[in-house]
RNA sequence: UGACCCAUGGUGUAAUGGUAACACAUCUGAUUUUGGUUCAGACAUUCAAGGUUCGAGUCCUUGUGGGUCAACCA
């Protein structure tokens, strides 16, 4: 950790270092990342998660990691499953057990029933419109409720038969006795409790009364000796709050509430309940669609916890609004894999063509590196015969300039085999052309010395050796930069129809047969792909992460 | 018409009163048996006006622009 000396510090590290210099908390760091178990994490959490976590092992310190799940009728253990297994996969361990904030129901009553001693809440007995209305507006203070001043004893007896029973949903509150008249709404007699007869993922049927997250989540961070506990900028109105309901109780050292921005994607959306209606209403094929910017999603697509972490970092940490491309993603996602991902030759949309002065029924072992950026990288053999299929965009009939590939009496180079020139094609009726006629050039075998060049270089497979497979070809969900900011349009008129496509005829080098879930290649010439969990001994399936870097189509388009 | 927060290249983030920089993106060129990688280069930045100071992106004031807040959600 001594070498990070050289970059500057974000402005939480700065508020960690002086709290350290001053001795704050006993010289303690220790964060915690409390998701709510309401749906699946997103590369927005990682940005959190990578922040939370990443300050705990900068300091010495420790995260917890919390569920807050104080709203049973929103929450799952599906949930806390997936968030489990996700914040695992991101590189990252947590101090101790997982906490839940449901582990603290019977402190945070107690604490609840001091402060309806110390005249500090009371029961409200009014329906929620009214006390909306009698909240007031931003510009307008509040009115106090005519249950404000009850006796103590009274809200005391109220407070206990909410909690055992008596009343139905919404016929009590326990409110926090603040401030009507401040000009910050939170502080104008926050809810602190309100009844739901629901099951709880955790306690069952134990409560029937469940705290708001102003008052779990603060007292929660207490109980834990959370230092710094860091959230987003819409909780920064909240601030007053979270530090009145600390005064209320905390003795010694208490957490410190520390907001920043949240990040944003553009050609995306964030808000879990977007992505919970692409998932229920079958827009994408469930939580961890390749397309989802889900953690699920991203790790089914090809992503690498290298790569997000990665980016968390490079995007760093600051207090204003920001966009960020989605290209610097899949920037962080090739520059990783370009090291990691071994080569190979796959052929996803085939053209026939046959070496008519190749001998037949010969095969020769051609043999290739893996990965030329590994330096420690094996090398594998691939049989070549007469028959091979290339890429149908690696032939045009009619050229423009510059282009490098094959067309009617060109010449390419086969990669790791011979030049090849194009004699012949044909074509369906259609006019689309259907099979090559090319010779081969015995001379011109790589490695066998000195050869005359060719400007291009093409991968290819053998078409008596290959195997077929299945590619799935993915694009941005939205053709719309910001989906969810048009207030005349719903996000989901701008999901792109072509967000999906899906090749079934592709011919891959035989080895990629037995390839493991979740194995990354890079598909020669074309892109970074990872086995996807649909695969079947029969026919693989290839989830395309992303393409290579491509000045040929840029320079075309 | 209240409170709180924010403002630096196209995007994001630095510069902690002392030469405005880094990454991505874009554009050149070199290398290359991947139109990939790598390498070299180019482009382009302090919201405005006052003030403090020898010196302001940074501090102060005002303005402008943007964000957040009126769930028994988190």
């Amino acid at each position: 950790m001594e070498l990070q000396n050289e970059k500057s510090l974000n402005f939480i590290e700065q508020i960690i270092e002086t709290d350290l210099e001053n001795g704050k908390n006993g010289n303690r760091v220790l964060t915690r990342f409390p998701p709510e178990p309401n749906g699946y994490l997103h590369i927005g959490h990682a940005k959190s998660i990578c922040l939370n976590f990443g300050l705990g092992i900068k300091y010495n310190g420790q995260t917890n990691l919390r569920f807050d799940d104080t709203n049973p009728v929103k929450e799952d253990e599906e949930y806390v499953d997936s968030i489990i297994e996700d914040v695992k996969w991101l590189g990252f361990n947590w101090d101790g057990e997982i906490r839940y904030a449901s582990d603290y129901f019977e402190q945070l009553y107690q604490w609840a029933v001091q402060m309806i001693k110390e005249g500090k809440a009371y029961v409200d007995d009014q329906p929620s419109e009214l006390i909306s209305q009698q909240r007031g507006t931003p510009q307008k203070p509040g009115d106090e409720s005519p249950y404000r001043n009850r006796t103590i004893e009274e809200n005391l007896d109220l407070f206990e038969q909410m909690r055992s029973g008596k009343f139905q949903n919404g016929e009590r509150v326990l409110r926090a006795k603040v401030d009507m008249a401040s000009p910050n709404m939170q502080m104008r007699d926050p809810v602190m409790y309100r009844i739901m007869h629901a099951h709880h993922h955790r306690t069952g049927d134990q409560w029937c009364i469940y705290p708001m997250y102003d008052y779990a989540h603060g007292q929660s961070d207490y109980i834990e000796n959370i230092t710094h506990s860091i959230c987003t900028l819409e909780f920064e109105n909240h601030r007053p709050l979270y530090n009145w309901f600390l005064d209320q109780v905390a003795n010694g050292d208490r957490p410190q509430q520390i907001e920043f921005a949240r990040l944003n994607l553009n050609y995306t959306v964030m808000s879990k309940r977007k992505l919970l209606e692409l998932v229920k209403d079958n827009y994408v094929n469930g939580w961890d669609d390749p397309r989802m910017p889900t953690i699920s999603g991203l790790r089914r697509r090809g992503y690498t916890p290298e790569s997000i972490r990665n980016f968390a970092d490079r995007i760093g940490v600051a207090k204003r609004d920001n966009v960020i491309e989605f290209g610097l993603l899949e920037f962080m996602v090739r520059e990783h894999l370009n090291k990691i991902a071994d080569r190979v030759m796959a052929v996803i949309n085939p053209l026939k063509i046959t070496l008519t002065n190749y001998p037949d029924g010969v095969t020769e072992d051609i043999e290739l590196v893996n990965n030329p950026e590994d330096p420690n990288s094996q090398s594998r053999k691939l049989p070549f015969s007469k028959h091979l299929f290339i890429e149908q965009d690696d032939f045009m009939i009619d050229p423009p300039k510059k282009y490098f590939r094959l067309s009617p009496g060109s010449e390419v180079r086969l990669k790791g085999a011979y030049i090849i020139r194009c004699d012949e094609y044909r074509t369906d009726e259609n006019g689309k052309v259907t099979e090559l006629l090319c010779t081969y050039d015995p001379d011109t075998r790589s490695g066998a010395g000195e050869s005359r060049k060719v400007k291009g270089t093409l991968h290819w497979v053998s078409a008596d050796h290959c195997i077929d497979a299945e590619v799935r070809l993915y694009d941005r969900l939205f053709t719309h930069e910001a989906p969810d900011s048009d207030k005349d349009h719903d996000f989901k008129e701008f999901l792109n129809p072509n967000s999906l496509q899906v090749l079934a005829n592709c011919k891959l080098e035989p080895g990629l047969k037995e390839a493991a879930i979740g194995t990354k290649f890079q598909f020669q010439r074309i892109g970074y792909f990872c086995v996807d969990k649909d695969s079947t001994a029969e026919m693989p399936v290839f989830n395309r992460t992303v393409t290579l870097k491509d000045s040929w189509s840029n320079s075309t388009n």
